[in-house]
RNA sequence: CGGGGCGUGGCGCAGUCCGGUUAGCGCACCUGCUUUGGGAGCAGGAGGUCGCCGGUUCGAAUCCGGCCGCCCCGACCA
């Protein structure tokens, strides 16, 4: 086995790059901090990319696109907006190349542009200038867009698919007459999230919404939702602002109401990006590799056929084609291994390092018994079972494996939640299991920043009924909370 | 930006301390035969400016100087 993936155990990182490289989703690229994403990686994405985007189509946006390139000063106007981002941004200053005298590429002087432009970190900018052109009336309003984008942070420790100098997201940007109107939007997204993640990615999350210091640069509100991984460590998987006027105001976007008033609009942006990618890998992949959910993977079934003669072979493959065929149009996404260079063996340990839910084998053994064998990825369990009625039966394993993915990663999420009063305890709970941690937090922005010195543990969210609970006193200052937060050691 | 590590066929490494045949090994790759129900075996084969530049030397992967790049830990970070 010496392609074996590094064990949790030994080394979580290596595990980590062990799954993403072996399952062929993704690898490292000649330019620092970036990704290549493999054919495998790009499926999956697009099998989430597809399902979000019906899901933004339900909730009735539409899709349009913005340029990479936002002139420098646009990213001037919203003052906390500026400080966020401009310490990771890629900047374009010259339009071409040209050789200086010992024959290096150097950009061209000559070349120097008038206006230098910033590849987008995201565009909250570039689309609220154009937004204070397309409206005017409150009849112009809503506006209910998205857009599914490539951005560039610098980022100085990149790791792959969790925080990579480019990755690949969608953004959506809505405008809205009131208030109410785009926090309720802003509230609907997050719920949209919430229903893909645990649904699809079988990935429970909680929601909630962020404190002072880790709210979007510009926001009035960040709304996001928070997953577990295996190491205890806890991943934003999504974020949806209610930005106020801030936007409006710093791009003079107004527009006139049914009574004749001038106002700025109201706004917000949500977005996820390729990080979810990450989430699905620290939520259910194992020492033998990557576990996708059924729903999510591009294949749902492998079919590997089994011979040791020239006779054996064309009965063999026959029966696969009918199943493949059967199992088509039950509508499952099904892949036929016929490589008639690779051993069974072989193929049985590469479909599950690349995570395939149900692997199906048949073999002579197999054709004499009208069976095929069952191998489910998550549980490594395997089952002989008859060829009659194979459509529904692994149509039915699926939906199982589906559930219990989520169920497995929601009970794994109840082991290492914690509730504490007392900031001992607190520190203990974080050094040696991790975890989310609820506690009282007195909401002052010292308290917090002091917990973090201490412990490494930031504040996850706030959660949405946070008034509703009990109320109590801050673990570390004694001072009165409101409620408990969510505390935890994040990516 | 601070601390540590590393650059040698596609990948992973040995060799460097102490300079000296044709730079090795495992995996992967190519050809042939035998194989195929949990990463097959044998035989043959191809593939390397030893990160870059300069220096010392009869001779440099190895010693010296400079530069570049990557990884890990930290700081930073939707």
């Amino acid at each position: 086995m010496a392609e074996a993936v590094t064990p949790r155990a030994d080394d979580y990182s290596q595990w980590y790059n062990d799954v993403v490289r072996k399952g062929k989703l993704a690898d490292n690229s000649p330019a620092r901090g970036c990704m290549i994403i493999r054919p495998n990686g790009m499926a999956l994405w697009e099998n989430m990319r597809d399902e979000l985007d019906r899901m933004f189509k339900d909730t009735g946006h539409e899709n349009f696109y913005f340029p990479i390139f936002i002139p420098e000063r646009f990213m001037e106007r919203e003052a906390e907006h500026v400080e966020g981002f401009a310490k990771e941004c890629a900047v374009v200053t010259h339009s071409r190349l040209t050789q200086d005298e010992e024959g290096n590429l150097i950009p061209d002087p000559e070349s120097k542009l008038g206006e230098n432009y910033i590849v987008r970190p995201t565009s909250e900018t570039i689309i609220w200038d154009t937004y204070s052109k397309w409206i005017q009336s409150y009849r112009d309003l809503p506006l209910l867009y998205n857009q599914w984008a490539n951005v560039v942070r610098w980022e100085m420790r990149p790791r792959l698919f969790l925080r990579t100098a480019e990755f690949l997201w969608q953004e959506g940007h809505t405008a809205h007459a009131t208030k109410e109107e785009a926090i309720e939007e802003t509230e609907r997204m997050l719920d949209v999230y919430t229903t893909f993640a645990e649904d699809y990615m079988a990935m429970p999350v909680h929601q909630g919404t962020k404190s002072e210091s880790e709210r979007f640069p510009g926001a009035v509100d960040t709304y996001c939702i928070e997953a577990l991984m295996q190491d205890g460590k806890a991943l934003q998987a999504g974020t949806s602002h209610f930005l106020g006027q801030n936007f409006a105001k710093a791009f003079d976007c107004t527009f006139t109401d049914e009574n004749n008033e001038e106002t700025y609009v109201w706004a917000t942006s949500w977005g996820v990006s390729t990080r979810l990618i990450g989430g699905l890998i620290m939520t259910h992949s194992d020492d033998q590799g990557l576990v996708l959910p059924p729903k999510l993977a591009p294949h749902q079934v492998v079919i590997v056929p089994i011979y040791f003669n020239d006779d054996q072979k064309t009965d063999v493959l026959a029966a696969c084609e009918r199943i493949q065929e059967e199992l088509a149009d039950a509508g499952v996404t099904v892949k036929m291994d016929d490589d008639d260079t690779q051993s069974p063996g072989w193929k049985f340990n590469e479909y599950e390092l690349q995570g395939v839910p149900v692997r199906l084998a048949i073999g002579p053994r197999d054709l004499e018994n009208d069976n095929v064998e069952l191998a489910r990825r998550d549980t490594r369990e395997k089952t002989i079972v008859p060829q009659a009625g194979i459509a529904e039966r692994v149509s039915d394993l699926l939906d199982e494996i589906q559930t219990s993915l989520y169920t497995q990663a929601k009970e794994r999420r109840k082991e290492r939640t914690h509730t504490v009063d007392d900031y001992d305890a607190f520190r203990e709970v974080i050094d040696e299991d991790g975890g989310f941690v609820w506690a009282h937090w007195d909401g002052s922005a010292e308290t917090e920043e002091r917990i973090q010195e201490e412990t490494g543990a930031t504040i996850r969210l706030l959660p949405l009924d946070r008034e509703d609970g009990e109320s109590g006193e801050d673990m570390l200052t004694g001072e009165p909370s409101e409620g408990r937060v969510l505390f935890a050691k994040a990516y």
